[in-house]
DNA sequence: TCTTGACCTGGAGCGCGCTCCAGATTCGAG
DNA sequence: CTCGAATCTGGAGCGCGCTCCAGGTCAAGA
């Protein structure tokens, strides 16, 4: 199978090689295949594990709330739970879209006021 | 005039009194006058600014960008580039409205997977 | 074989946004 | 006037999410 080293990964997603490392760190993603002499070697589906993890990131989730994720999706809850937490996630993310949306609404009636 | 005491307007903006010590220092609010006893004394004026203040924050801007803010609120730079600036910051505040979705979508699938 | 560069680990450092603390001062109730 | 609560200042501390560094290992080309 075709893998990819840190510095490619790094490149593909996007994120740093210290970063990479990192989430590994913190269970975020892996953990990685290594190769005999102790190097990462990334596979797509890890690189597509990583795009989800950035993802949430962007979002504003924290490292612990995505902890909670990899929990969720590695099946280590009961189904309940997980869409429990999905819809609570969900939830929170409306929050910050509505938030996003009260700035907004201020910013378009300072740029009415100065146009 | 009616003012608050610092314990008030923590009370009515739901910002603590550390924070709203913090945002002065940081030039995001006041100058809050002071009593005769050199104790600060909230204005319903500043209580409007903080609630602004803290919509911004909420919507994830950080203290450098809400010290922008204040400086063009405050004329200190020509009209055009007061535009600019607002329109920048609303540009900013869509791109974070559209990672939002993304991770929803991502959400939603996982929610109807697990369902 | 030698060199060069990518990679390894563990741990320190950093910027942000608060939050807390010590020690002094002021204010209002009794 | 006294006492306790609220506030003051300057500065230290903290959690987060990286980011960087030192010192060593591994791998591929000349």
């Amino acid at each position: 199978m075709t893998t990819l080293t840190p510095a490619a990964a790094a490149a593909r997603t996007g994120v740093s090689i210290d970063t990479l490392r990192y989430y590994e760190r913190e269970g975020l993603i892996g953990p990685i295949r290594r190769s005999a002499g102790g190097r990462r070697a990334y596979t797509e589906d890890d690189v597509f594990w990583i795009g989800l993890v950035t993802c949430f990131r962007e979002a504003g989730l924290g490292i612990a709330d995505l902890r909670g994720f990899v929990a969720i999706l590695r099946a280590e809850h009961p189904p309940q739970a997980r869409v429990a937490f999905l819809r609570e996630r969900r939830a929170a993310l409306e929050q910050q879209v509505a938030a996003l949306h009260r700035a907004m609404e201020v910013l378009d009636e300072k740029i009415t006021y100065y146009s």
